[in-house]
DNA sequence: TAATTTTGTGTAAACTTCACACAAAAAATG
DNA sequence: CATTTTTTGTGTGAAGTTTACACAAAATTA
């Protein structure tokens, strides 16, 4: 996309997509975020984003960008909403379209020649400008939507994982707490997990079994839907 | 907004809004589409749209157009995916923002100087230009998805209704069949209706009781969600 | 060796789902 | 007018799920 000189009989508002990258540490869920190198409100925290370039799909903007700040490819990306006030951006009028993401932290490594970015729990979330909170609040209340009627985790925890950290997944999300003991039940019960007859310590107590997810039950429980509720 | 001439630095995409709306005649679901008045595809069927006007939203500029087709104010509408693959409409770059909306089909009134319209059942739909196929196959998955989940029906059926109308309407959008003691059974259980203690005759048999929606109970319901499950 | 924290597993009561059946209301038939 | 047909209202029991709660074993710390 060159600078230059476009016409057009009637006018047109900018189009731009914006990203919510989820993290999750073990304990909290966290938010990438990117600071500002230019004004307006340069060096304020915003939410990676960028203008739509005529040849590429909103998805693929989206996925251009997440590479970028987070060296991933194939991620786990999904639409949410198209933010379209007026007013809502101090440059002019621009719609935003705007994804969340769902990444595993561990494996993210800041891009090269990329701006400052940093990961920040929900409760520790520095001001946003723009209209970046609304998008940022909303992406989470989708979030807890999905959770409640699928299943999620495969992009946020690593390849293993301990039954604790599965639930503490559920619990940072929903902000909510499970029992253990019928957390386990109804997640062995809908056959989610492979056992792996393996452990690890997750604290420095007692050994915790590790699983995995099984790839045919989630994808079929993320068709048929199951609902978690305690 | 007017015919002028419109001049930016980097090439912009033009931004439309485009709605399904769904009616419910007791039987089956129904898709309103107009035909269209000019080229390209002129005489096509495709769903009302419009391109976005600089001074509002794409929620008042898809509420606006409802407004003309149909006559209705206050209706349902939710905005459900934003389509922006760059060869989708022959016309150039155009993003659609697109939404879905729910009316009471007895209470729509063509609009005056409206171009023509018509009521399509989804198994008898016309061809339909552009994406807008893909369009209305992607709001039928979401109504599926959300009615799984909330109660929906409030925005469809008039304001009294029978039982049999209200478990037509599920199965109408799911495509399955339930069981009719077992249905009645926990709509109930779940608090969703008012019994009115009215009867009318729905089919020429037996009269039925007549029902509606208790709007503390709905409302709860779609912040809680309900799981129908048979 | 004892104390502490965390994990794995079990049980019973309450509730929900599911499969199925019978009787009553209204209209149609002869 | 009695019989048949269709549709409605309601009920019951077995199977399954959710919920609340308890105890013993593993690993570390003191």
């Amino acid at each position: 996309m060159q600078k230059g000189t476009y016409t057009y009989d009637y006018p047109r508002p900018m189009v731009a997509t914006d990203c919510v990258i989820f993290g999750f540490d073990g304990t909290k869920m966290q938010v990438l975020l990117v600071k500002r190198g230019e004004e307006p409100y340069k060096d304020s925290w915003v939410l990676p984003g960028g203008f739509l370039r005529m040849e590429e799909s909103a998805e693929e903007s989206a996925r251009m960008m997440l590479r970028e700040k987070t060296g991933l490819r194939e991620t786990y990306i999904e639409q949410f909403h198209t933010f379209s006030a007026p007013e809502r951006d101090v440059r002019g009028r621009v719609i935003s379209i705007a994804y969340y993401a769902l990444v595993r932290k561990q494996e993210v490594r800041q891009g090269a020649n990329v701006s400052e970015v940093g990961w920040f729990p929900l409760d520790g979330l520095p001001e946003l400008v723009f209209d970046h909170k609304d998008i940022l609040d909303m992406a989470l209340a989708k979030l807890r939507e999905r959770i409640m009627f699928q299943p999620v985790g495969f992009d946020l925890l690593p390849e293993k994982f301990t039954m604790r950290a599965l639930q503490s997944l559920y619990e940072a999300i929903l902000g909510v707490e499970f029992d253990r003991r019928n957390f386990s039940k109804k997640i062995l019960h809908v056959g989610l997990l492979t056992d792996l007859n393996e452990s690890a310590r997750s604290t420095p107590k007692r050994m915790a079994k590790l699983y995995k997810f099984n790839a045919e039950s989630y994808g079929r429980l993320k068709e048929k839907g199951f609902r978690l509720e305690f």
